[in-house]
DNA sequence: CTAGACCAAATAATCGATTTTTTATCCAAA
DNA sequence: TTTGGATAAAAAATCGATTATTTGGTCTAG
């Protein structure tokens, strides 16, 4: 009857680009590892050529380092970007927030309400991971909208990914789990509340209490034969070649 | 004597990304207008492979818009958008200087004395304008550079990028020139001074006065034709197709 | 032995041509 | 005049092959 949608004209470079980009985001790629270009072409089956595009793009984006001749690598988890990366969420979220608080409109707070709630009913299935992880990101996103600046939202959502990339990687673990699904639906309140301080607060701390979590990423079992290297701490497991 | 410096690699990929954008910046493309790849392609005398994929870091970075099957523009100039970045500029240096003064060492006492002498130095030459652009990138990267944060500093280059794409449009003000450099001297004083507060209000200032001159590259003049159209401001010239 | 020079294999970067999709043009019907 | 549709031209995206650079191994001179 309306109008034909017509498909979203998906380029083979796009699609590459997208699966990628999660896969990064989810660790299935070895962090520090050295991507061997023909290897990608033949596990997803595109040319080269878009592929290419795709990692130009991604790298530009800060999900992988490329090097004049030598390709592209993954970056290297460690310690001291998280902490940068954590911090920047704490700063710029924080900024997102209160401007939200006083910019959002009516529609924004049912939008938000709804957000939560869909959140809220994945918290308690615990075997639809993919979709947990949808939805979070969406509340978050939601709940920074209308905070007036698409250049802040912009960098919020990149250090998301960033964050993501150590988080995805940790053990984990169920009461911390517990508190922080918790405050995503007082965040709302306060939110509904124009309690722009209390909600400022509160961001600062569950992002804190997120970052705990995700420093799991570099607590990773030694075996025995690598317990005996002295002065090599679990980070450097990670972050070594 | 020493080692004999290997002339760095530079991919015709790398290259053609550099030179367009700069070109970008400078306002050597219209706002707005859709970009010929082929035309590029003479235009730098470059392959299509390294040139698409120099366009697609650009889109990634923001300095394009990249539409599946439909090619890349230059991002269009409107008011908004140069209230946010300038906002933004403010929010995120500001943040950044105060971190750089309380963490900064001797060291970069000194390359900071160093850089805004270069500039000023700049400053009286004004035949010299792209020589100046490089200093005055370069004094304001010095000054923020040990703020402790490489997302912070990253997000501020991007800033700078796209606020430069508004301001070298601008006419030029000698006179907010003239305070504007004064400025820069003021700013190495209150750093050295360590006087962090001081130096973030100055730093807003001096934001603030340069969005006041970049604004101006939105008054063009209308000619008789243009002005009959009855609430075609003068942004809507530079931001229509 | 070890540092350097040389070569071969592997990989990155680029080119030229082909395929796909969009955009512009023309014509017929309402 | 418009509107819709077919078609031609233009442009974007992709492919397959070629070229350039790096990497890893081997050999030789010191």
């Amino acid at each position: 009857m309306g109008i034909f949608e017509r498909k979203e004209g998906v380029t083979a470079s796009s699609w590459i680009y997208d699966t990628l980009r999660q896969d990064l985001v989810n660790g299935r790629f070895t962090a520090g590892e050295k991507l061997a270009i023909s290897a990608l072409k033949e596990r997803y089956g595109v040319g080269l050529s878009p592929l290419r595009e795709a990692l130009n793009r991604l790298a530009a984006y800060g999900l992988l380092i490329q090097e004049n001749q030598r390709g592209f690598r993954v970056p290297r988890l460690a310690r001291d970007e998280l902490d940068d990366i954590a911090d920047m969420r704490r700063e710029l979220e924080g900024m997102a927030l209160e401007r939200a608080i006083q910019r959002g409109d009516a529609e924004w707070e049912s939008e938000l309400l709804a957000a939560a709630h869909r959140l809220k009913r994945a918290d308690e299935a615990p075997e639809m991971e993919e979709e947990w992880e949808r939805l979070h990101m969406r509340f978050h996103r939601t709940l920074v909208a209308p905070c007036g600046s698409a250049w802040l939202l912009r960098f919020i959502e990149q250090l998301h990914d960033q964050f993501d990339r150590y988080r995805r990687l940790a053990p984990g673990e169920p009461e911390v789990r517990r508190v922080l699904d918790a405050q995503h639906g007082e965040l709302v309140e306060l939110a509904l509340a124009r309690d722009v301080k209390g909600a400022r607060t509160l961001m600062d701390d569950h992002i804190q209490r997120s970052y705990e979590v995700a420093l799991g990423s570099f607590a990773r079992e030694l075996d025995p034969a690598d317990r005996q290297q002295a002065g090599v701490g679990s980070a450097d497991l990670l972050s070594r070649r």
